[in-house]
DNA sequence: AATAAACCATTGACTTTTTCAAGGATTAAA
DNA sequence: TTTAATCCTTGAAAAAGTCAATGGTTTATT
């Protein structure tokens, strides 16, 4: 029942490498991390016929914020063109509306409709607990450390 | 010349973004950090026709472990079939050899020439570098400690 | 010992993701 | 007013991910 004895039978050989140099590498962990994580965060999100990127721009959606579609290909760290098909297919299941900027006609901005916030609201307790599910060796304590430092490098490239 | 001065002429519209749910999901964060490090990593490894993926496969064929390509496949949680290409590009070079594994003549065994180990330890200098710009916010106590961090979540999954 | 089942590396087909260049519409700068 | 820059969108091409099937090998079952 419990995710840690998974694969108990072939004898874990994850331990024998534990020495090698590249263990300590922050690109290895961070690629192992993600690869688990949003292997686990897509598949908690398939109920909703979301996965971590649209879900993302979902959030986003239901801020305050009124991010344009430039904004979304920043923050997530993708190609403006890769917004475009996302948008679409939230757009599509009425999630998300495209609302001209006031300020600037050539920019779009991607708001939640009200079915959109009430999905994003479901679908936020689902990444919550795969969350857990993926942290789960660590502490409470630990996890907001994580997330904390992950954040700081993340965000504030500030000096 | 400073990586920190990149963009800051737009002005980062990324600090309006903090007050957001999202900005505190592992998921998003991790895929960020992914990115940005590995974007960064990779750009360091050029000099060297490498990339994150085909240094991990050779910094991991330079251990003494002798690991499979189901280990590699295991460990950098990809598809077995993947590893195939991956190791092919690096034997071409003459940077890796595929050893029959003398308990298992199924498996093959990676491990790296002379000309590997040599163009190893240049490319680690690259990504510790590379690794040092990535975490620049952070002090060196916080870098292990995301380190060790990242890592029990990643490889030790025992409870 | 013989048969069946499981495992490894590889191939191939297929989908998804990433990366780039170019375009029309709009705004900012000269 | 002209020039340059920005935003969204499109489309093409490369890279990465997914999945099923195969030959050779080992393990488990009978």
């Amino acid at each position: 029942m419990n995710a840690s004895n998974a694969k108990k039978s072939t004898k874990t050989k994850v331990e024998q490498f534990m020495k090698c140099d590249l263990m300590q590498e922050l690109d290895f962990l961070v690629a192992r991390m993600r690869s688990l994580g949003s292997g686990r965060a897509n598949l908690a999100l398939k109920p909703f016929d979301l996965k971590v990127r649209s879900y993302s721009v979902l959030s986003l959606a239901c801020s305050e914020v009124m991010p344009t579609q430039r904004d979304l290909a920043e923050l997530l760290a993708l190609d403006p063109s890769q917004i475009v098909p996302l948008v679409d297919g939230l757009e599509t299941k009425g999630l998300v509306t495209r609302l001209a900027d006031p300020n600037d006609r050539r920019s779009k901005v991607v708001v939640a409709t009200d079915a959109g916030k009430k999905l994003y609201g479901k679908a936020r307790k689902a990444t919550e607990q795969s969350e857990q599910e993926t942290l789960n060796a660590l502490t409470p304590e630990e996890r907001t450390q994580l997330r904390d430092l992950l954040s700081r490098v993340v965000l504030g490239d500030s000096a």
